[in-house]
DNA sequence: GCCCAGGGGGCTC
DNA sequence: GAGCCCCATGGG
């Protein structure tokens, strides 16, 4: 593949697309916290629950680190693996009180590749999730991949659909500046032409990439 | 009624 | 390391 290549497909998702503005959020404390709960969920999902949480001032490490379980449950209902996700959400945040002084910029003072295998040692912090955390609350460059991305990327023909995460990334990572925004606009990009074009049943006639889909070029292939 | 979301863990082989 | 199941809401 052309270095070039994961350029354009930027460039054309971003005329098409326009900025996606991710991580919607006030803080990053609250970005970490709609990472864990967005895993497997569609984002309105979790709007509720942060909203839930924001009425009765418990978005903080503090609060959330001991908070009744029960509570927590029915504040987070609308984010689907809710007794799990709660245990996550109480997990990182004792993590960060205990350790960092319930701070997150201590946690994030460091390393980038250091403070993913910290990340990763949390229990329910998985690739994806903690990828998202250095990228969109740590602000740290490090490129997000997810299932749109596998699907997307093995349709156009440029990568075998049976990559796994590291390998995938790998490709991304070099073959694209390190830079934060442009890792942070391009993952929202691809989450946004997956949820509207790219999806199992493919709007391939409004797809912005068509011209050199190889999906579009021979459906009957796939 | 169906489908699938901005995943991760645990288990088996 | 791959394949499977579990978790268990809400919108189209």
């Amino acid at each position: 593949m052309e270095k070039h290549f994961l350029l354009t497909v930027f460039e054309n998702l971003y005329v098409a697309f326009g900025p996606q503005n991710w991580w919607p959020s006030e803080s990053d404390f609250e970005t970490v916290i709609g990472a864990i709960l967005t895993q497997s969920v569609s984002w309105s999902n979790v709007e509720k629950a942060i909203d839930n949480l924001k009425k009765e001032n418990l978005l903080s490490p503090q609060s959330l680190s001991k908070i009744d379980d029960e509570r927590l449950h029915a504040l987070i209902r609308s984010t689907r693996f809710y007794k799990q996700k709660g245990e996550r959400l109480k997990n990182f945040c004792r993590y960060l009180v205990e350790n960092y002084e319930g701070n997150i910029y201590k946690l994030f003072d460091k390393d980038i590749f250091e403070l993913r295998r910290e990340l990763l040692s949390l229990k329910g912090l998985g690739k994806e999730t903690v990828d998202s955390i250095i990228l969109y609350a740590a602000k740290k460059p490090i490129f997000v991949v997810d299932a749109y991305t596998k699907r997307i990327f093995s349709r156009l023909g440029v990568v075998d659909e049976n990559l796994d995460y590291q390998a995938l990334q790998e490709i991304f990572m070099q073959n694209l500046p390190h830079d934060t925004s442009l890792f942070n606009e391009y993952h929202a990009l691809i989450v946004k032409l997956g949820k509207d074009v790219c999806k199992t049943k493919p709007k391939c006639e409004i797809c912005p990439l068509n011209n050199f889909c190889k999906y579009y070029i021979s459906k009957n292939k796939f």
